[in-house]
RNA sequence: GCGCUCGUAGCUCAAUGGAUAGAGCACUUGACUACGGAUCAAGCGGUUAGAGGUUCGACUCCUCUCGAGCGCGCCA
């Protein structure tokens, strides 16, 4: 751990320990406005032990456990310690990170199997804003996750079961085979359902021929499985194309869709049977979790099977636990699903620990998000009322980023140009969903996002290709200057080191809440450390060992924004 | 009706129970024959929806009120 706000804490425990009436007090080290670091834990001790916390803090200090890393200590307001850390002591930590390929960042221990199930769109059905969050951040997760050292399991539980498909494989049939492929991959998947839904509603031969079609799916006849297939192929295939326009790491090895847990359901069934959990309910199987209740005040079931003796997505879903707790051996299970499904999780999570199929030490999460709105703060819509298309927003994205090259740097090499554009556009869009709370909604707004200004996408990597511009002015190479001695004159080059060197603490505190924008943060606060240093400090016209002191400094303020920008899953160009 | 989530500067957003609640945009003022001005420095702007409570200390935790969004039995 590099952080030197987390070594402070860990050379003070200590000390603390032996000034605690129990032997245990946290010292509570932060980062600080006034410092550093502060020291906040001599009050809350000072309090139980019955003293001064001024003069406590003074012991403390006077303990000497600061001496070596500390270049001024001072005993603030009710009792806070400000720390401002020694040159030397940064400039051995950035050594030891300049060295690490990852960093400062420790690998987990214990490393656990982590499943995250995120993206899950409809089989022949559009892609829409709602894809877009739990795309974008199901896979900034699965790549911060993997970097910390888990075991990382993406699916991506595709709803390719359940009763409209008996309908689409009718209107499939109809249209001809070929004729429904052009429209499927072509991304008229609204199109297409939409005009099967029309006609299921105005044609009761239609309606007659999908109902008997749902039977034959269920029932697992062979040709209405091979038309099945056949929609869900041609709709992965158009989902591949996002996948690839966005710059996901989503294959088709990550499909885990509805219809492979059917065949699980029966056994779900008879395992909550057993267990003694089911009752019968007005015909229908459910259990009743505690602590729910309907309309009418009465206790809310969880229905496992329907009076029909059908199952639903409730027994899907436990059955799906199941699987990645026994077949997956998952330790802990991420759900990146709208915030609208918080109560059906609570209840399948309750449920499964019921049955025993997960406790404290495998454990499944509900990761939520909010919506994303329109200017007027509803619920983001195009203007004849539809749901936007992922695609178009994409597609939209790249193309005013190219507008804005075109504007800033029109001599860019039209080769790099076509590239560097679509990690603009991309990551301004990434970035965008990934930087405010994921729990709360979020306004959308093109010109915001890709603004240089602020906290953006194009922000981060302008800083990044600033530096990449300073080594090819410099005719250095990067990895050159990663032996020099980073020396801290400047205070903007103290600043810009005590934040490289928190990159740990911001992802720890990411992962904590599996909450992206703590990162976002962190990176743009990095980018701003760096442009005031950039500023105040000049790199090329310094003398040595100066000049080549803050190469490294650049060298390692690049290396973690590049890194951190691919945690969210955005590129970072060497120019823009 | 019950439940969940949210409410912070004019706008968009931050803020592990720590000091004077921070940024960006907008507005005002500075800094360019430029290590990339796609920038930086500064100013203006707050009863953290409201009222209680816990705490040495509350935007943060608890209770209530108000407001917004979403969910609430055999669809997924």
């Amino acid at each position: 751990m590099s952080d030197p706000v987390v070594t402070l804490s860990s050379l003070l425990q200590p000390v603390f320990d032996a000034l605690a009436d129990d032997g245990a007090a946290d010292p509570t080290v932060r980062p600080s406005e006034h410092a550093d670091a502060q020291i906040n834990g001599a009050l809350p001790l000072a309090k139980r032990v019955g003293t001064n916390p001024r003069e406590l803090a003074q012991r403390v200090v006077d303990a000497g456990a600061l001496d070596d890393v500390a270049s001024a200590t001072e005993i603030a307001g009710p009792g806070f310690i400000n720390v401002t850390f020694s040159g030397g002591f940064l400039s051995a930590e950035l050594a030891t990170v300049s060295s690490d390929e990852r960093l400062g960042v420790a690998a987990a221990d214990p490393s656990k199997t982590i499943v995250v199930d995120y993206s899950h769109p409809n089989v022949a059905k559009e892609m829409h804003v709602g894809h877009l969050r739990t795309t974008i951040i199901g896979d900034s997760l699965v790549r911060t996750l993997a970097f910390a050292g888990h075991h990382v399991i993406r699916e991506n539980h595709i709803g390719d079961w359940g009763r409209p498909f008996g309908m689409l494989i009718e209107h499939l049939l109809d249209l001809g085979e070929d004729a429904a492929a052009d429209g499927l991959t072509q991304g008229d998947l609204d199109g297409f359902y939409r005009s099967a839904n029309k006609k299921f509603d105005a044609d009761p031969e239609f309606a007659e021929r999908s109902r008997q079609r749902v039977v034959l799916l269920q029932g697992g006849d062979a040709d209405t499985l091979a038309l099945w297939q056949r929609l869900v192929d041609l709709s992965t295939e158009y989902f591949n194309t996002v996948y690839d326009k966005l710059g996901v790491l989503l294959t088709d090895d990550d499909l885990a869709g509805e219809s492979q847990y059917q065949p699980l359901m029966p056994d779900t069934l008879a395992r909550l049977e057993t267990s003694g959990l089911l009752v019968d309910d007005d015909g229908a199987r459910v259990v009743f979790p505690p602590g729910f209740t309907n309309r009418d005040g009465d206790p809310l079931p969880l229905i496992i099977q329907a009076r029909t003796g059908g199952f639903n997505y409730a027994t899907s879903d436990l059955a799906c636990v199941i699987d990645r707790v026994e077949r997956l051996d998952a330790d802990l299970m991420l759900y990146v699903v709208d915030a609208g499904q918080s109560q059906h999780f609570q209840m399948i999570f309750e449920v499964a620990r019921m049955a025993g199929w997960l406790d404290d030490t495998t454990q499944a999460v509900h990761v939520p998000f909010g919506v994303v709105l329109g200017e007027d703060r509803r619920r983001l819509r195009s203007r004849s009322g539809e749901p936007i298309r992922l695609v178009e927003l994409i597609d939209e994205a790249v193309e005013r980023a190219a507008a804005a090259i075109a504007e800033k740097n029109p001599d860019l090499d039209p080769d790099e140009r076509a590239e560097v554009t679509r990690m603009i556009g991309i990551g301004a869009l990434k970035y965008a969903e990934l930087s405010s709370d994921r729990v709360k909604d979020y306004v959308f707004d093109w010109d915001r996002m890709l603004s240089f200004d602020g906290n953006t996408g194009p922000y981060l990597q302008y800083a990044h290709a600033r530096i990449c511009s300073l080594f090819r002015r410099a005719e250095v190479e990067r990895a050159a200057v990663r032996t020099v001695p980073i020396e801290l004159g400047e205070p903007a080059e103290h600043a810009l080191a005590l934040r490289v060197l928190a990159y740990p603490t911001a992802i720890d505190a990411t992962l904590d809440t599996y909450s992206p924008h703590k990162l976002c943060t962190y990176l743009y606060e990095l980018a701003t450390d760096f442009t005031s240093f950039y500023e105040r400090c000049p790199v090329l016209k310094a003398d040595e060992p100066t000049r080549t002191s803050r190469l490294a400094l650049a060298d390692l303020t690049a290396r973690v924004l590049a890194h951190g920008l691919g945690l969210l899953g955005i590129d970072a160009p060497e120019r823009m």
